[in-house]
DNA sequence: GAAAGATAGTTGACAATCTCTACGATTGAG
DNA sequence: CTCAATCGTAGAGATTGTCAACTATCTTTC
């Protein structure tokens, strides 16, 4: 690893006085704790509205790629078959979106936004947004487009990546 | 696991043609998706130890704070006293950790690292280390220092943190 | 110094997810 | 036509987190 420095800063937590140790040398941990923190504030604004975990994920899939099938979002999003099963399910029963089976392969399911999913998901991005400003305007706009820059890269180490929201 | 296939997938076009539309616009998303993999990695390189969710992060808080209560502990780890309560039952069970009545107050249960604890707890902030070094490797020592620095920043606009792993 | 209330740890009931396996319908190859 | 693979679905089981008691201690208040 890199850590080349032995500069010892006591690390707390805000005001407790709890030390987070070793932990604190790592990207990984420093990524979690925002993130965690991130999708709390989310989970908090949309606490009306709702949300199952991975719904918001399937539905904007679904919006950017009208016509999907149930597996191929199901590996676009990361979970099993059968949650998707079940998440799609809550989206037609709430009229956010629609099956339709495949013409050429009956099979199938293709998946499509409805116009009362597009109006949610607009707020939920407009949420989302509103979130991620409340951290981000820390950072310049230089900074935000390297920071981007940076977690792309390493995002692009691994060679399958495999979306997993 | 990384490779999340049921059965046998080949590396086609398994998300060649899936589009993540406006998901892509946020840092969040890109934080997740890492995170994730991270995770994902971590636990696949543990998985002959018997790793449980907030073990690995509880015991290293107890290192860095001996003496900890557990109550201290679910705060900064962001878990419920009942889950703090069933993570401390295995590592005493696993001999990773004691329990010792504190003196003063007799209600509370000071936690500490037993030798094998911290053995453990080498061992997998080594593996830890290599996961991550398999995505940072990407990155140069300057622009690592400046992606801590950054991400130090934008959780640094949380007044009050808590530490959530 | 005794009663009332707060706090630490524990337990168990419960709900929400995820994993795994199996199954019917459909397709496509041979 | 036959057989294996794929898509969507359903259900059993494990894991994990939430929540409301309950005990034993401590602290505050009169």
């Amino acid at each position: 690893m890199k850590r080349g420095g032995s500069k010892r800063e006591e690390v707390e937590a805000a005001d407790s006085g709890i030390k987070l140790g070793r932990l604190d040398e790592f990207i990984g941990f420093r990524l979690r704790r925002i993130q965690n923190q991130l999708s709390r504030d989310f989970a908090a604004a949309t606490a009306d509205r709702n949300m199952r975990s991975g719904l918001f994920s399937s539905l904007s899939i679904v919006a950017a790629n009208p016509g999907i099938s149930q597996n191929e979002l199901s590996k676009a999003v990361g979970l099993d078959k059968s949650i998707t099963v079940q998440i799609v399910d809550e989206l037609e029963k709430r009229e956010l979106a629609v099956r339709e089976r495949s013409p050429t392969d009956r099979r199938r399911h293709a998946l499509f936004v409805t116009e009362a999913g597009q109006t949610y998901l607009d707020e939920l991005f407009a949420i989302l947004a509103e979130t991620e400003d409340a951290v981000l305007h820390q950072l310049t706009r230089a900074e935000l487009a390297l920071l981007r820059e940076l977690l792309d890269r390493m995002y692009l180490a691994y060679d399958e990546p495999g979306i997993s929201l």
